[in-house]
DNA sequence: CACCACTCCTGCCCGC
DNA sequence: TGCGGGCAGGAGTGGT
């Protein structure tokens, strides 16, 4: 499923392609997305330049001169850019026609949304209280470890909310725990400096190296539509349960923490 | 506030 | 082989 990385490759991958262009033509096949496309939302993008593609955690932010399109793509969307005559194919919910290209969206469990919002995107209610961007320079030791104080939460759930840090899935914050050696359940308010710190590089470590993945498959992935989708790598720990850890043999164990799957091997993580 | 359960939806896997 | 049931999963929403 799409997270922060894979839709940070998405942004690099259409940035070049839609930047400076004009929307000429909207496509809706399918309005019915995690909320709505309103009727006029045609109408409103239509006419609108880019201007900037910028990401906040796991949105997609198309600055255009009259607003902005906010683009998420939920769990199972992806965007690739298609000769705008290609014949859509099932779960293809809604093109951006850029002239003689477009952006295409497919998402079959249609958790994703596209949103236009006139003017400015500032105090926007979705993006207003998000958290630090995990790769950027204020997602720090000190930030993280105040951050943490007083919180009786797991350490994952911490990670996995967006009011804290912006973008870390359920995926990442499974493989950062792991490199840096720390249990999901661990009491957030209890990590020490040098384990946020550790903690902190982790995350980095593990985003950059997903990103790394994805950047090599950044042609395929933007532009050819029968690709099955996101780029696979391996995983220490998700999905794992019962498997042996790929460092020290033991079996990684899955449990239940916040209504999410949860893994983690025993022996490396304390 | 902090935290939790619920919700949207489909593909996939399992058991019968 | 086909079908029903259960489940995963991002993140907003609303309740305690």
């Amino acid at each position: 499923m799409p997270e922060l990385p894979e839709v940070e490759i998405t942004r690099r991958g259409i940035e070049p392609l839609v930047l400076g262009r004009t929307i000429t033509r909207v496509d809706v096949r399918n309005p019915n997305l995690r909320w709505r496309v309103p009727r006029n939302f045609a109408r409103r993008v239509v006419g609108q330049q880019v201007q900037q593609v910028l990401r906040r955690g796991k949105y997609l932010l198309l600055q255009c001169a009259g607003g902005w399109l906010i683009v998420h793509l939920g769990m199972s969307g992806s965007l690739r850019l298609v000769d705008p005559k290609t014949p859509p194919r099932e779960h293809d919910h809604l093109d951006l026609v850029f002239g003689d290209t477009a952006l295409r969206l497919r998402d079959p469990r249609r958790f994703g949304a596209v949103l236009w919002k006139d003017g400015d995107l500032s105090r926007h209610p979705l993006l207003a209280a998000l958290g630090v961007e995990p790769l950027g320079e204020q997602f720090s030791a000190e930030f993280l470890y105040r951050a943490t104080r007083a919180r009786q939460a797991g350490v994952k759930q911490l990670l996995m909310n967006a009011n804290v840090v912006a973008g870390i899935g359920n995926i990442y914050a499974n493989e950062s725990l792991f490199r840096a050696g720390i249990r999901p359940r661990t009491r957030a308010g209890r990590l020490s400096r040098a384990r946020c710190a550790r903690l902190v590089a982790a995350v980095r470590e593990t985003l950059q190296a997903a990103l790394a993945a994805g950047g090599s498959s950044l042609r395929d992935f933007v532009h050819s539509d029968g690709a099955s989708g996101y780029f696979q790598q391996q995983y220490f720990v998700y999905d794992r349960a019962g498997l042996p850890c790929r460092v020290c043999g033991t079996a990684i164990r899955s449990a239940r923490l916040g209504q999410r799957s949860s893994f983690y091997c025993p022996s490396c993580q304390k």
